[in-house]
Parts: structure tokens; sequence; C-alpha cells
RNA sequence: GUCCCUAUCGUCUAGAGGCCUAGGACAAUACCCUUUCACGGUAUGAACCGGGGUUCGAAUCCCCGUGGGGACGCCA
């Protein structure tokens, strides 16, 4: 059998509006429209919805764009900014106009307040009544003088918009329940619903994947295309993601950037995979890459409910990826990090190696930083951990330790052996000259394994760092 | 108010009428490992919102409540 895989192939895309950064649940839209192209080789497609001129900022494009590149979710076609596509979207208001499934409406703003406030308080829904609504045999009023009218499009009367939705399943509308929406301003810029309508069909969207706050706008955006004679793409409505607190996410409640997750010391990889698996799941699989989740990914799976972010199971991801990654690649992060201190990881120990040591001890990158700081800056421990831990045995055994590790070979096996001499020499036990010896060198009294870092800091360093107590 | 969506452990979820004595993961608790702190391992507690149906049988299907969310803009 053949098939015409052209007509086939799969269009999505991610459309946010640049009035602020991209957050969690953007992320998450995007990430799920990115995997669906990629799942069935379909393509990409970015599309800055920026028709909001007030709000719209190319601050707020720049940090969307940081954001979907710090995730890897790179698009094959765009971006493209509707508000260079304004002609287009003029002469198919114009076309609606002519084929009179659209028209104008002088009704003034206050009048539409006035409208909906009496709606309200009889207890209907408001909405336009279509006082300017043509229809035949019916007497329009006589356009007022110097006002420029909307444009609003013709909604059917009667009878049912429905779609199934790929996650929510059969969704229903009354058409009676829908007004005649404006896509045009007074000012001839085109509104969102319509520029949406025009760009889907425009830019041939085979499944249209967002949040589940435009269930609403379906139906509308449906007859439109309708009377455009335009075919209806698929739907996916995803559900929002709450806060860790159960609450709603806004920018005064929560909401932050994905690309502060990067500064908070958050893997790309972590993210991606607990995004995927937040509202979607493969039976019981928790860790996955971002390919086994393209390979994985469909819209069935997703969950129809609401989900509430928990960053506990965040960190445990990206515990688990630290853990996992190539030394050299966390190296880079690390000194990247260190930079932000300005503190240099060229001189000293081989940054990698002591990375090593402490990859599978932290869960964020920004704590492996702390870590591993120590073996580049010249630290002090406080007085008190000095008084605590630098006892006159403390010294006495790290003393006796200190000509061992002068002359001993520079292993860890050797450097182990000199310890277990020390302590059986002088009849004390392990912590006893571990302990204030961690002290010494990092100023602190955990660390890995003490061989291990005495192998890794260098003979120079450990015994500089022991004379300045002994 | 009206319309739309939604409801399994604290959290994310598995579950497509019998496989469910409801599974996994995070978190919690306990123990083990250990030169410290972690890591790791083992174990334990923890849920089908309520009420009606349908059916031999319901976490799963239907209806009604209730809770939660969304929308009702010349915002997107």
């Amino acid at each position: 059998m053949i098939l015409f895989k052209a007509a086939m192939t799969v269009r999505t895309r991610f459309a946010p509006s640049p009035t602020g950064f991209l957050h969690i649940g953007g992320a998450r839209t995007a990430l799920f429209s990115w995997a669906y192209a990629r799942r069935h080789g379909g393509t990409f497609i970015l599309r800055v919805e920026d028709t909001d001129v007030a709000r719209s900022t190319p601050e707020a494009v720049q940090a969307i764009l940081d954001g979907m590149r710090w995730l890897g979710l790179e698009h094959d076609e765009g971006p493209f900014y509707q508000m260079q596509r304004m002609e287009r979207y003029k002469a198919v208001v114009a076309q609606m106009l002519a084929a009179g499934s659209a028209y104008h409406c002088y009704t003034a703003p206050e009048e539409l307040d006035h409208l909906r406030e009496d709606q309200r308080a009889r207890g209907e829904k408001p909405r336009y009544d279509g006082r300017w609504r043509p229809e035949p045999g019916k007497t329009l009023p006589e356009p007022p003088a110097g006002v420029a009218p909307v444009v609003r499009f013709r909604n059917p009367l009667d009878g049912v918009v429905a779609w199934d939705d790929q996650v929510k399943g059969r969704i229903e509308f009354a058409n009676a329940e829908l007004d005649d929406l404006i896509i045009a301003r007074a000012d001839g810029t085109p509104t969102y619903n319509f520029c949406v309508v025009v760009d889907d069909w425009d830019m041939g969207i085979t499944h249209v994947i967002r949040g589940d706050d435009h269930v609403n706008n379906t139906p509308r955006q449906i007859n439109i295309l309708h009377a455009l004679g335009a075919p209806v793409p698929l739907y996916a409505h995803l559900s929002m993601i709450l806060g860790d607190d159960g609450q709603k996410l806004s920018k005064r409640h929560g909401a932050v950037s994905v690309t502060q997750y990067d500064e908070d010391g958050y893997l790309p990889e972590a993210v991606i995979n607990y995004l995927g698996r937040l509202g979607w799941s493969h039976g019981d699989e928790e860790i996955f890459s971002r390919e086994q989740f393209v390979e994985w990914f469909g819209l069935d799976h997703i969950t129809p409910s609401a989900a509430q972010f928990n960053t506990e199971k965040l960190n445990w991801l990206n515990q688990h990826y630290i853990k996992h990654a190539a030394d050299a690649y966390l190296a880079s992060e690390v000194a990247r990090r260190l930079a932000w201190r300005r503190i240099d990881t060229e001189s000293g120990p081989a940054l990698e190696r002591v990375v090593t040591l402490y990859k599978d001890r932290v869960v964020n990158l920004n704590e492996l930083a702390d870590t591993v700081e120590p073996f580049f800056v010249e630290i002090h421990a406080s007085a008190e951990m000095l008084g605590t831990h630098l006892t006159a045995d403390a010294r006495t055994a790290l003393t006796a330790l200190r000509s061992r590790l002068a002359e001993v070979e520079w292993q860890k096996p050797a450097l182990s052996a000199a310890i277990k001499e020390t302590c059986a020499a002088l009849g004390i036990k392990m912590p006893q000259v571990a302990i204030p010896l961690r002290v010494a060198l990092l100023g602190q009294p955990q660390s890995p394994s003490i061989d291990a870092v005495l192998e890794v800091m260098g003979r120079t360093a450990v015994l500089a760092r022991l004379d300045r107590y002994l």
C-alpha cells in the first residue's frame, strides 16, 4: 500500500506570547509539541504571538529563545512573528467580510461594558448580543459617524461544535453559548483567536498541542476554520502545572524562568525528564533520556488533570543525572559556575578528578561547585571548627602523619596505608586522624574517602595546608 | 452566575470490567553498609472524593452531588 507521506507529515508548533520568560508550564507544552513532531519525523515550528504590542518585548522573545535552547528544543521552522504577517491577516479579514462570514460592529467599548454588567446582574453569561449582526430581513442601525468599527466573526447560531480532544476526549460546545467574537480591532489589527486560525492554517499545522486554558477558544477557532473552508487540525489540550504548594503558578507566585533552573544548578537532562514525566507516563518508567522520551512519547497516556510540581522529585532526577554524567561535562559545568564566583580552576588539581570525587554526593551543580571550591582557593576552618577538631591530640596525630606523607608514594593505596600505620603507631582510631585532617585540608569535617582527597589534592598542597596548623 | 474540564497513597503516576490483597517512583520512617558525611541496599507505613445505578463482577462504564481548575476582553 502506498501512503502519501507528505500529506501525513506531522507539523506541530509552539506559540508563546513574548510578554515574559519561558516558564515551566510553557516549557512542558513546548517539550510535548517538539517530542510529538520528532517522534513522527515531523516538523516543529516556533511562532511568536506578539500582536499584543503593549506587552510584548524583544527581551521576552530572547528569554524564550534562550529557554528553548537550554532545554535543547530546536525548532525546524521559524521563529515566525505575527506582527510581520499583518498583510495576510488583513487580506483574510477582507475576504471574510466580502463572503459575509464577518461583519462590522460599531458598538463602543463602554456600551459593551454596560451590556456585560447587565447580563451578569441577570445571572447570564456575558456575551455580545449581535446588535450589528446582519440577518435576512433585519434592519441594522445607522453606523455612527466618526466611529471606526471592529470586525466580528459571524458565529453559527445553533448546532454544536465538537472535536475529539487527543487528551480529554470528545468535547462539545453549543453554538448558542458562543458569541460573535472580534477578529479585528478598531485600528485594523487582528486579534489572537483569528491570527491563530490563519497561522495554523497557513503553516499546515496538523496537531495543536497547547495549554488547557485554550479549550474555550477551540470551538470558536474551529468555526472560523469552517468559515474559511480550512482543514481542522487535531487538538490536544494539556492540563496546567500547579506550584509545589498546589497553588496556581503565576508571575506573582512561584513561576520562574526555565533558565533559572540552570542558575540553580539543574541539568537540562533532569528538567526534561522531570517535565516529560509530569502529566505523561510510559508504564512505570521514571528515568529516560530525551531520545528515549521521543521514542515513547504519544498523545495517549497524557493525564487530563492538573499536576503539582514537585521539587523533591526534580532534585532526585538531577542527582541521578549528575551521578551518571561524564566527568568532563560536569567539570565544564562546574568551571562555569566557579567562574561566576571569579574562581580560577586552571591552576590546582585537575577539575575533572575533583568532580569525580564528589559527583555522587550532591543533588545539584551549585552544590558540586561548593564542595569543589576548597580545592582551588585557600580556605580556613572557622575558629570553632578548629577548637573542636584540632585538639592537641589531633595535632600530634597530624604531625606524625605529616612525616609519613612527606615521603610516601602519592597513590591511594600507599596514602591509605600511611594513615592506618599512623593510627596503629599512636593507638588511635581512623576518625581521630581523618577528621582533623579533613578540617585542616578542606575546612570541614566531612569529605569523600580521605585517601582519595589526598591523592587528588596533591602532596604540595596537602603539606602546605597541614603546615598552617602544625 | 453561565459554560467547559477534572478527581487513585503527602506528591507524580500504573490501571482500558475480573490479572487489584490496588503496582511503581519521589518524599517519610527503620535497619544495613561505612574512616566522617553522603551514595547505595533492604524493609515499613500511606490512596481508588461521596451517593446512586448498569453488571454475575466496577478504581475502571452511566447519572447526581461535592471538591479543584479553566473560560466568559477591541489579552494571548
